[in-house]
DNA sequence: AGGCTCAGGTTGACATCGTTAACCTAACGG
DNA sequence: CCGTTAGGTTAACGATGTCAACCTGAGCCT
């Protein structure tokens, strides 16, 4: 315990929750995992005893949840500034952005999208992650680069970026490449240009020599122009 | 403790091994989650006590670990069967395999991939995925359908299904599409038309206009041919 | 001033967990 | 038949999430 908390006045009984709240993120923020977050830990940090974490959080996961939910108000600025311009390209600025984001936070990021989620309610953070993907996917529908629901087609470029930077999270010791960002761009890329041309290529997969010839063709009018 | 074992005879040591990791992944697949694998209920169901569980794992993630990387031979297989044929088409199929495998070991998928491994050695399941990933996409290089480093490609077109199957896993109460087939099915086939195409279009990423113009004229004649 | 109330805590305890140290015992070689 | 040792067991420790019961002092009322 670091130093024994004074008592808040009447009325001022939200202090402690915000003490609380800070006193868990400087932990998980310092040990870089969610396993350090105890309740006793997190108690002892604000000043206070055990218990009183559970008059303001039902229980340690809704403070885990709670507190890991601050930082996403990073990730609404993240999509605010990037989403000016061309609309294919804001696209790959915002999954930019969002592995950015990932990568900055990776507790919070692991502890709302890599854990499972309770069965009761779709997770804020999520609804977010989404909700960004589906505003900025919107717009590509609109100009006509992208084609279909904007929703599906959220869904599969969020999964898409997630893929990446969760990779990147959870496996560590991984052999990546030296430029991260580099395939983090590979993957946004990817799946922005395999989204704009699925909408677009009806009937079966084709097959390996056609697919080639065609796109050889592609490749040397969008490199020319 | 559903009934005491019978002590093995000399030399028949690694039988508790077994009997230890069958109990393991009986307990793992009832309750589905790893939450419920406790070294106690698991020695309470090989018939056995506590304490005897450390003389075959080193700890409790080794155990977890090991009952986990059962499932992998599936993976495998999975692989093998579905790599003949169309390179192109034959990316699609094992994508999808890997997605199906995921969804049908989910808590293994998890345990294994989706939580953060070790800093020391790359995990046995991670280099495995990747591995079969690259067995695949060299088959593509070769035929010249997609182009570059096959571990790159591997390692984006890997991140893109586990994408898809990692949010499917982690987000139960999401509110998915009906045919997550569908989803699954457009992941993998916008992450190989993506990867085809990024290879063939240099230079700065086009702007929507000219992109869309480019890719309407593909998918007409890609839908005649 | 002085007492009452209840918001804002604390003390102490419980069950469960992973893990270890110390001990036991039955199967085999001699 | 006896000693060794592989193959276990018993008992315990410290840490954890959580709860029931208790305390206490700030602010209102008379």
């Amino acid at each position: 315990m670091a130093q024994r908390r004074v008592r808040a006045r009447r009325g001022d009984g939200l202090l402690l929750r915000e003490e609380i709240l800070a006193a868990a993120e400087s932990l998980l923020t310092e040990t870089g995992s969610e396993d350090a977050l105890t309740v006793r830990a997190v108690a002892a940090r604000a000043g206070v005893s055990t218990p009183s974490v559970y008059l303001h959080f039902s229980d340690k996961d809704a403070l885990l949840e709670a507190v890991c939910l601050r930082a996403w108000d990073d990730l609404a600025r993240l999509f605010q500034t990037n989403a000016h311009g061309d609309p294919f390209r804001a696209l790959g600025r915002c999954g930019r952005a969002y592995a950015r984001f990932a990568l900055a936070h990776p507790v919070q990021y692991r502890v709302l999208l890599m854990r499972t989620a309770p069965r009761d309610g779709v997770p804020p953070a999520a609804a977010a992650c989404f909700g960004h993907m589906v505003d900025v996917v919107r717009r590509c529908v609109e100009s006509g680069v992208l084609r279909g629901d904007p929703e599906r087609l959220a869904l599969t470029l969020w999964s898409s970026v997630h893929g990446c930077v969760s990779l990147l999270l959870a496996q560590p010791s991984f052999p990546w490449p030296e430029d991260v960002d580099g395939l983090i761009d590979q993957a946004v890329i990817v799946a922005g240009f395999g989204s704009a041309m699925l909408s677009r290529v009806r009937g079966p997969v084709p097959d390996s020599a056609e697919l080639a010839g065609e796109l050889d063709a592609l490749g040397r009018r969008l490199g020319e122009g």
